[in-house]
This record gives C-alpha cells, structure tokens and sequence, in this order.
RNA sequence: GGUCCUGUGGCCGAGUGGCUAGGCAGAGCUCUGCAAAAGCUCGUACAGCGGUUCGAAUCCGCUCGGGACCUCCA
C-alpha cells in the first residue's frame, strides 16, 4: 500500500508522513474563538481534521489530537480600539464574561456534533493556561527576544529574523514586513512594525484581566497556542492543522515563539485548509457575508432556500479536496444533499447484504476486477494529502453494481464472494469510520417501523385489488409527510424518510 | 503596492502531457397500474492568444477575469 502524503505548507509540497514517535501522532489544530457563533466557514478546518483524525488512527497511529477553545478573546493588538471582543459583547449583552464564553462554547459543541466529528483528545482554553503563557512569555524575554514596555511585552521579530527565518512558513520577506507602509495607530510601543505582542497591558475597563510580572494584562494573540501546544504535544510534534488565513501572521509567529523556547521548530507539517467562499467572496466576519451553522441548519437566513441538514453539509465539503477554496450554493448544497442520500442507501443495501459462508468465484470478472479497482484505489487517493474529492467519485461509482444488484440485474455471484466482502468491509471503513458520515434521516423508532408496515401491507393489500385509488392515498399522504414509499422490482416495498 | 493562489460543461467540483473524474440539474429510454426510486444512454467542458511537444485542461509566456494574505479572521 501506498504511504500518506501530506501537504505541508512549510516547504510547499507533498511529503511522506513521518511521525516523530513511531506509532504515535500528535496534532495541534487552532480551535474557535467564543467570541460568538461559529459559521459555515469554520466548520472546513473542523470537519476536514477530523477527517485526518479518522484516518491517522485508521493507519493504526495512536493520535493526540489537542484543538484549543480561545475563550481569553482575541484582541486588536495593533490598536484601533485596542479592546477585548468579549468583553466589549459582554457589556452589550449583559452577561458575564465567562458566561457568554461558555454560552458560545456549549454552541459550538453542539455543532461539531451534530457534524459528527469526534471530539480531541484535549481541548484547552486559553484561560485555563495563563500561567503556562506567562512562563513562556518569560523565557523570551530571558532569552533576549522580547520587550516590555508599560506593561506590554513585544516579540522582536527583527532580532529573530536575524538567527531564523521569520516568513518562513508563509513566504514573507522580512525586509518588506519591517518596510510595511501601512499607517496603524498604538505601534508606538513597538520598536518594529513587524513585532507582535506576547502580552498586552489591560486598560481599566478591560474585564478579562490577569496579573503577571508586567503587570495587570492579557495575553498576546499567538501565545496561547505556542503554550498549549508545548504543553500537550512537546517542544516538537506532527502536525498543526489551521484555516489557510492563519498562516500569517498566526502561525508564523506561533513558529518564533515556540524556536525561541523550545530550541527547535515546533512543528513538522503545517496544514492549511483553503476557504469556503460565497460568491467567490472568503466568507468572514469582515465581508458581513457570514452564514451561522445555526442558520444553516435551521434554513434562516436570506441567503438560504431551506434548511441544511449537518451531514448534507459535512457531505459537501468533503466532495472538494481541502486545499481548494469551496464556493457556497444552494444548488450546489442541494446536490451534495441528494448525492449523499442516493449513495447513503445503496451503502446500508451492501451493509446488510448476505454474502454467505460459502466461497464463489465471479461469474463477471471484468466488473470483479472494477469493483476492486475502486475500492483498494480508495486507500490511495486518501494517501494522496487527503483527497476525499476523488474517494466519494470512487464511491458514487460502486454505487450503480449495488444497486444493480439489488435490482438483479447485476446476478448475486456476478462478484466473487471475497471481493463483496471487501466491498462491503471498505464502505464501511469508509462512510462510516474514515469520512464520518452518517445517515441523514432522524433514528427511526420501532413503533414507526411497525406503523409503516402496517401500512405497507394496506398498500400491497390495495394493489392487490387493484384499488389504486386506495394505494396512491397511501403512497401520496406519506409523501407529503415527507416519507418516499419505494415499490421494489420484487413486489416488495420499502420507505425513507 | 508587495507576496501568493486561481479561472474546467447550467451549478459544485477531480484532474499525475496521451486513456470518459464524480455529484446535482437537463434530455431520451427501461422498469412500473401510475409514480417515485433505481438502471441504461447523452452534452464531448477546460478564460483568451501565442509557444514547447508527435500529443496540453495539464508545461512556458503574454492578456483578461476572480480571489487570499499583508489588520482580528477557519
């Protein structure tokens, strides 16, 4: 089999996974900021690591999987109004700070849920690591990288430039970063446009506030993952995972942060998903062109036609490989809604198919030999950085010999009896452990299931009389319950909701 | 302005120089009491103009368009 290749931003091609401990993986990915609902564009980076996730523990890697919650706020460092998001929505909404955090939080919980992403393995706040960002803001300083001045204390980044490569990651060219023309108010205190802040003095009405040997402050933006990451993962790990607009100045000076304390470069492959896009616009706070998970599974919202169901939209995004920008439609949701149901029930069809005990070779061996192209492919196209695009291509073709074989018109031993049991070993592990999907209709109760074949058996009784107008009654007030009534080619039926 | 990415059929999107990506929509057909579902068949797309090559959506150049980052941002 094929090795796991992954894109790594920091030397800008793909490159054979290693991990640093054999068997083991630890993976870092910028987790939300509770400063408010989270929206459709934050769902990629979430829903495509954990993808990754899935798959690294697939390969038999035992993962740690650390994504922070930033609930300290992120602040405008270089000014402007130089406050706390959440604290200034504190005021407006009346709430404490930590309960607005919280309130976001448990939202943001929900949702990642309802995407069926499995949960880190620690998930660490930024509020609960103060210390640990004091500590390493302190060991800058030591080392002669950072600056306090009034409370503050800077990152010198031309310093660092100096020994190591600062742009690095994101190709920056450190002389046009300290050469930047533009006009910013509150850069006074710094003795470089270019640095940034490790620690921020805390004006009265700030709330979030912390003591610490500069004073009555807040952390700067980056620190908190050079922290946590150090913490959880060591002075270097695997991976770290982010939205491709973090890489600067973000990650970048998570990178400077971490070389100057940990003596090393924190991280081996840097991952970076593209955006989701709506009207080949980055969707983002900024543009006002947002759409809130909430509202897209609720469907209010002006730009939506209906609701949008979490695993239409987990669906959707896995469709595109995660480096390409995703563009927002509701034609396109809608197809990735229907696509997912079609494919979704020739799955559980296979699933449940009986292949027996007995061994059989395939009366068809050219379409044997295509049913296990498609299926071992699967492997390789997940080991080619992820491309979940071409997995669900592969997928959506097997998809006509299920159902032709459902049919009968694809004869039962057309496939060898072990090349159906791989096929139906691999749509396992793949809808259902690697891609997470899962079905996309609520849990049916048995008392449902009873009440439907009841009337199932009405309908074929009707049938049988030829009192159509008695079946089509049936058939037609399901419908406009929202339940599809099947008639099988077998005179059987069957129903999805 | 600097750095970088990108332009594929109605829509979303894969695409490693030569071999039909795939999904959805649309058209026709099969099945069906009628439907639905499913199956089969179909569009022969690669912004434009040059170039390299036996051969380019894929490489190079130019032009035009779109976008990202440089400021919080997934």
């Amino acid at each position: 089999m094929s090795q796991l290749k992954i894109y790594n931003s920091l030397t800008r091609q793909k490159e054979v996974f290693q991990s640093i401990t054999p068997g083991r993986a630890g993976m870092y990915v910028c987790g939300p900021t509770v400063s408010g609902e989270s929206h459709l564009g934050h769902a990629r980076p979430y829903i495509t690591f954990d993808v990754l996730y899935r798959y690294l523990t697939h390969l038999g890697y035992k993962v740690r999987y650390v994504r922070n919650i930033t609930d300290a706020g992120h602040f405008e460092e270089e000014g402007r109004e130089a406050e706390d998001k959440i604290s200034k929505k504190a005021v407006l909404e009346k709430l404490e700070p930590m309960e607005l955090v919280q309130k976001y939080t448990n939202l943001y919980h929900w949702a990642m849920d309802q995407f069926n992403t499995i949960p880190p393995s620690i998930e660490p706040t930024a509020t609960g690591h103060i210390v640990e960002q004091i500590g390493m803001i302190e060991q800058i300083i030591e080392a002669g990288y950072g600056y306090v001045v009034n409370g503050s204390v800077y990152f010198d980044v031309k310093k660092y430039a100096a020994k190591y490569e600062y742009g690095k990651l994101s190709g920056r060219v450190i002389e046009d970063l300290l050469e930047t023309t533009r006009e910013l108010e509150g850069q006074e205190e710094k003795r470089d446009r270019a640095d940034f802040a490790l620690w921020k003095n805390a004006a009265p009405e700030h709330i979030m506030r912390w003591k610490s040997p500069w004073g009555i402050g807040f952390p700067g933006w980056h620190i908190e993952c050079s922290a946590m990451a150090t913490k959880y993962l060591g002075a270097e790990f695997d991976i770290h995972g982010g939205g491709m607009d973090l890489q600067f100045p973000h990650h970048e000076s998570e990178i400077a942060q971490s070389t100057i304390c940990n003596h090393t470069a924190p991280v081996r492959y840097w991952m970076h998903n593209n955006m989701i896009t709506i009207n080949g616009r980055k969707m983002g706070k900024s543009y006002n062109n947002v759409i809130k998970l909430t509202e897209l599974f609720s469907g209010d919202h002006p730009m939506l036609e209906k609701a949008y169901h979490p695993m239409t939209v987990r669906f959707f995004i896995l469709q595109t490989q995660y480096r390409s920008t995703l563009d927002f439609g509701n034609e396109a949701l809608q197809a990735a809604e229907k696509g997912l149901k079609r494919l979704w029930e020739a799955y559980e069809w296979i699933l449940k198919y009986d292949v027996g005990s007995t061994m059989y070779d395939a009366k068809d061996s050219e379409l044997d030999a295509k049913v296990n192209k498609l299926v071992t492919e699967l492997d390789e196209f997940m080991n080619d950085d992820l491309n979940t695009a071409k997995v669900l291509a592969n997928l959506f073709e097997l998809v006509p010999v299920i159902n032709g074989m459902k049919d009968k018109h694809i004869a039962a031993d057309a496939l060898s009896s072990t090349t159906l049991a791989l096929l139906q070993t691999q749509m396992q592990l793949y809808m259902n452990d690697i891609l997470g999907l899962k079905n996309i209709t609520n849990e049916e109760s048995s008392k449902l299931k009873d009440v439907m074949q009841l009337l199932i058996d009405l309908r074929k009784e009707a049938k049988a009389k030829k009192d159509f107008v008695t079946s089509d009654k049936i058939r037609n007030q399901l419908a406009e319950l929202g339940i599809q009534l099947k008639d099988e080619k077998d005179g059987g039926m069957s129903y999805s909701l």
